[in-house]
DNA sequence: CCACCTCAAGTTATCGTTTTCTCATACCTT
DNA sequence: AAGGTATGAGAAAACGATAACTTGAGGTGG
C-alpha cells in the first residue's frame, strides 16, 4: 500500500541504507544522489513507518498520561499543558482515563509499557504502592503532574499545598477571625488530608490561636460528607470554614444557610481549586487556585529533561497558587 | 533490558514460535509445553512488544483524536465518551491538539499516519479542503465527532444543527416573539453559519414570519463582535436573540444591559452549548445542550465498527440535542 | 508392513527501519 | 609509484514479533 524504503532505493537506484542516510542526515551523501533520493522520496510519496523506526531505534517519541477523568475540571487544562510543551519537542501523548482506580490504572501501565513509551506523566491524588512499584518496574521516566508521593521517589510539578491552606487560612485569620473550622480531605490522603490540614495548624499557630482537634472535621471532598462536618463546626460556633475542596465549601454553605444562619454575612467559606463551581455558586466562593496548564506544560518539560538525559536542577517543582477571593468572604458583590 | 519472545523460549526450551502460539492462542500446543511456556514468561517476567507486533500484523489497535483544544469546553466530554468505548475495544488514543490551525492540523495527521494510527476521529468546526484531502490520503477510516463535511463524504456523528436553532427559535416564537434576532457564527462556518441561520429561517417561515436579512447578524462565536453585532439588531428593535454559541449570547445580553435594557424583561436571549458559561453568567442562558459524551462514545464505535469491517446502518449519526431553559428566557429565578 | 495422515513444534522469511561493517574509488604523501 | 587515508555507498544484521512452511514422530488402514 504505502511506499517503503525499498519502493524509494529501487526508485533511485540507490540501497536502502543510502536511503536512510539522507532521511536522518546521518552521513554525508553526495548532493546529487541526495537530489535523487529526495526526487524519489516525493514521486513514490513516501512515508517513513514510526514504527519500524521505533522498533529499531528503541524510541517512540510517545508519553503515556494516566489522568483520573478527562472530562472532570483541572485536568483539561493540565493535559493542555502537556500536550503543548510535547508537540513541541515532537512527541505525542496517549490519553488515558482511569477514575483514579487501581485496576485500571495498572493495566494502563501496563498497556504504555507494551506499547513502549519513553515516559509516563501520572495525574491523581493518591498514588498507591502497587501502582508505584509498577511505575518503578517499567523502568521509563515518571513525572507526576499536580501530585506527589510521599516519599519524593518520583519528580514531580505541584503546588505547595500546605502553604496554599495556609494562606487561606491566614486570609480568614487576617479579616479577624478566630475561630476557623475547616473540612479536611480524607486522612489517609497525604496532599489533600494531611498537607493541607498542616497547612492550617500553621496559619494558626503563627496567629497564636490554640488549634482544637474539635474544629477539623474529615471529609472525602464530596458534598454530603462535608455538609455533616459543617452541622458539627456549627455546633463548635465556628465564624469562618476553610474546606479542602470547592464542593465540600458549596456544601459547607448550603449547610450553614439551611442552619439559619448566613454566607458571608455570619460565617465566612474558602474553598479549593477554582472549579466552576466555585465561581457559578452563588455565593460565589472564595478559593484556591492551582495552575493547571503550567503545571502540566512543566511537567513535560521536565520530562523531555529526564528523557534527553539532561542534567535536572529540581526534580521537584513548586509552582505558585493563587488566593482568589470572592463573595463567600464577603468581597464583590457580582452585580447584574 | 526488557525479555524478549526470544528468551522466553530459550527458558522454556521451545522455539519461539511456540511462544507466540500460546500467547495468540493460534494454534494448538499441548498443554505441557503450554504450562512451561507460561512459567517461562512468568520467570523472565516478558512484557510483549507492541510495537513490533504491530509491525508485523500491521494493526497498532491505536487511533488518533483530533482535537481544536481539549481546554475548551465540550471537547473534554468527547474525549472522555471516545476513550471509554477505545479502552472497551481496547484501543488507545493520540490525542492531538491544533486550535484548529490548518498547518497543525495537516501535520498532525501526517505524524499520526507515519505512526501507523488504525483510524483517526476528527473534531472541530470547519474543516477545510486541504484536510480533508489529506484525510482521505492516508487511507485510513476517518469519523467525524460533533462535527461533518459539508458533501456527508466521512462517517460522522453529530446533532442536527439546522433543527437545534430550529428549536430554539420555535421556541422563542412560543413565548410571543415576532422580531427575533439572530447572531449566527460565520458564513463560510457551514454548520454554526449556514446550517443555524437555516433552522432559524424555517422557524421564522413555519410561524410565517417574514424573514428580514437586517435581522441576522454575522458574528465568529466570541465576545466582541457578537456585542456589536446586538447593538445593530438593538437598532432594528428586536425583542428576541438567539446566538449561535453561549459567548456570543453573554455578551449580547451584556451590550442589552448597556444600552439600557434588561434581559429577560425586556428581550430573551437563547445561546448554543450549554457551556459553564450559560449557567454561571447572570441572567442564566437559555441554550442548546449538545450530547457531547454520546457524540464521542457513539464516534468511537462507528470507529470500531469500521475497522472491524462491520456492515454499518447508518454512516451518518445523528444524535438528539436539547433545549435548555434557564433565566435569559425568563424562567427559573435560580433559588438561592 | 508400509504408505499416508495428523499434529505438535521447529525453521525461517517478513514487517520497515537503522546501523555496523565492507568495499571500491580517488586522493595524498613521500 | 606504492602505500595510506578519506569518502561515498552497498550488504547484511539487527529490532521483536507473526505466520507460512517444514519436519518428524506416532497412529491408522489396506
Amino acid at each position: 500500500m504505502n511506499a517503503t524504503i525499498k519502493d524509494v532505493a529501487r526508485e533511485a537506484k540507490v540501497s536502502i541504507a543510502t536511503v536512510s542516510r539522507v532521511l536522518n542526515n546521518s552521513a554525508v551523501v553526495t548532493d546529487e544522489t541526495k537530489q535523487r533520493v529526495l526526487d524519489a522520496i516525493k514521486k513514490t510519496g513516501y512515508k517513513p513507518n514510526a514504527l519500524a523506526r521505533s522498533l529499531k531505534i528503541q524510541k517512540t517519541h510517545t508519553i503515556g498520561l494516566i489522568v483520573p477523568d478527562i472530562s472532570s475540571p483541572f485536568y483539561p487544562e493540565v493535559v493542555r499543558g502537556i500536550e503543548d510543551i510535547a508537540s513541541m519537542y515532537s512527541y505525542n501523548i496517549f490519553l488515558c482515563n482511569t477514575d483514579q482506580k487501581e485496576d485500571k490504572e495498572m493495566n494502563y501501565i501496563e498497556i504504555l509499557s507494551e506499547k513502549q513509551v519513553d515516559g509516563i506523566i501520572y495525574m491523581g491524588d493518591i498514588i498507591r504502592d502497587s501502582v508505584k512499584q509498577q511505575l518503578h518496574d517499567v523502568g521509563i521516566p515518571i513525572v507526576l503532574a499536580g501530585t506527589e508521593d510521599a516519599e519524593f521517589e518520583f519528580p514531580n510539578v505541584n503546588i505547595d499545598n500546605k502553604k496554599a491552606s495556609y494562606d487561606a487560612v491566614k486570609y480568614l485569620i487576617s479579616l479577624g477571625h478566630k475561630k476557623i473550622g475547616m473540612i479536611s480531605g480524607p486522612s489517609d490522603d497525604p496532599i489533600g488530608g494531611v498537607q493541607r490540614t498542616s497547612g492550617y495548624k500553621e496559619a494558626l499557630s503563627e496567629a497564636k490561636i490554640r488549634f482544637k482537634s474539635s474544629l477539623v472535621v474529615e471529609g472525602n471532598f464530596k458534598a454530603r460528607q462535608a455538609y455533616l462536618a459543617m452541622l458539627k463546626l456549627l455546633e463548635n460556633n465556628v465564624d469562618a470554614v476553610f474546606a479542602a475542596s470547592d464542593e465540600m465549601a458549596a456544601a459547607a454553605i448550603n449547610a450553614i444557610f439551611d442552619s439559619g444562619f448566613s454566607v458571608p454575612e455570619d460565617i465566612h467559606v474558602i474553598g479549593f481549586d477554582n472549579t466552576y463551581l466555585s465561581y457559578m455558586f452563588r455565593p460565589t466562593i472564595t478559593t484556591i487556585q492551582r495552575p493547571a496548564y503550567d503545571i502540566g506544560a512543566v511537567s513535560m518539560r521536565l520530562m523531555t529533561k529526564l528523557l534527553a538525559k539532561e542534567p535536572i536542577d529540581d526534580m521537584h517543582v513548586v509552582l505558585p497558587h493563587q488566593l482568589i477571593v470572592r463573595e463567600s468572604t464577603g468581597y464583590g458583590e457580582e452585580k447584574k
